[in-house]
DNA sequence: AATATTTCTTAATCTACATTAATGCAGAGC
DNA sequence: GCTCTGCATTAATGTAGATTAAGAAATATT
């Protein structure tokens, strides 16, 4: 089996580029990488982020990725061709995969106050790595309904 | 390796219930099956329909099932534990994430219109045989606003 | 066939969040 | 030090879709 390569990749650069067709599975090491949509309208969406112990792909099977990928911080990772998946990768695709679920039914039934909540829990460490505008953007809301959400959840707390 | 089951389920029957942890994958040979959520207000979303040669499974990882699964037609179905997923399923596995993802960034950035779209695309030989309510659970949306989204469409069509 | 039950549609009102715009703030470069 | 630029916050107005309610159509039950 071929080893993996570990690559260094610098704040800001673009590792994967929505359209084209090179996919590649980025294990995370160190740092922190983002993976994310650009509407028709020029509006980012946030896909994913991807701390350590994270993976990040883009997973749309069998035709041109869809998504866009690079680093919030200086990050190490390892790099999988997707063709060189393993059955060891099953565990983390199922993970992965529920993840996902999880996601998908917090849209579709949480307001913004409880999906924030939900993200705060799902990455608690990130929260002040991360620049509102994105966290907004993972939500799928506006900085600035963002900004509201924020200051009424601190008169609960 | 032990052979997969086959089985027949009756419309309308449950069989997995969220919160018990009996993880199965079923792949569907025959008739449709759906999974979903209840949310603390009672309300269903339906997470995913699966028509013949899809795959249906709740996969919230190691941990109590969050999902419903039932029947949505009499179907025929090929069960697998989920202890016994081989690398076979990783390319399924691989489909699946792709799909989540696309149902992730319509949830974010489509309004219920492309919604709607965007489903009969991704399931345009299951729109007749699949209740409007559940098409709207399906979106995120009420039964109403689906109903005016559809009069709507009819003018452009 | 007649009744009951559930589903679908239409319309009026309401609300969460988007949009727009203005202001404040912090870091980057001069 | 100052100015520029991008980000966060606040506030006003707008809008997509929720909620509520009521009637029509389809399905099931007797």
């Amino acid at each position: 089996m071929q080893e993996p390569k570990h690559i260094h990749i610098k704040k800001g650069s673009i590792i994967e580029v929505a359209g084209e067709s090179n996919p590649k599975l980025y294990e995370v090491k160190r740092g922190l990488l983002r993976s994310y949509t650009i509407d028709e309208k020029g509006k980012e969406h946030i896909f994913l982020f991807a701390p350590e112990g994270w993976f990040i792909a883009d997973n749309i099977y069998d035709s041109p990725s869809e998504l866009f990928i690079d680093a919030i911080e200086d990050s190490e990772v390892c790099v999988t061709e997707k063709g060189a998946l393993i059955s060891d990768h099953l565990d983390k695709f199922s993970k992965r995969l529920s993840v996902l679920q999880r996601r998908i039914t917090m849209l579709m039934s949480a307001s913004a106050i409880e999906r924030y909540d939900h993200f705060i829990e799902t990455y608690p460490e990130i929260v002040q790595r991360v620049p509102q505008r994105m966290i907004a953007s993972y939500l799928g809301i506006t900085p600035e309904a963002l900004s509201k959400v924020k200051s009424q959840n601190k008169g609960n707390s």
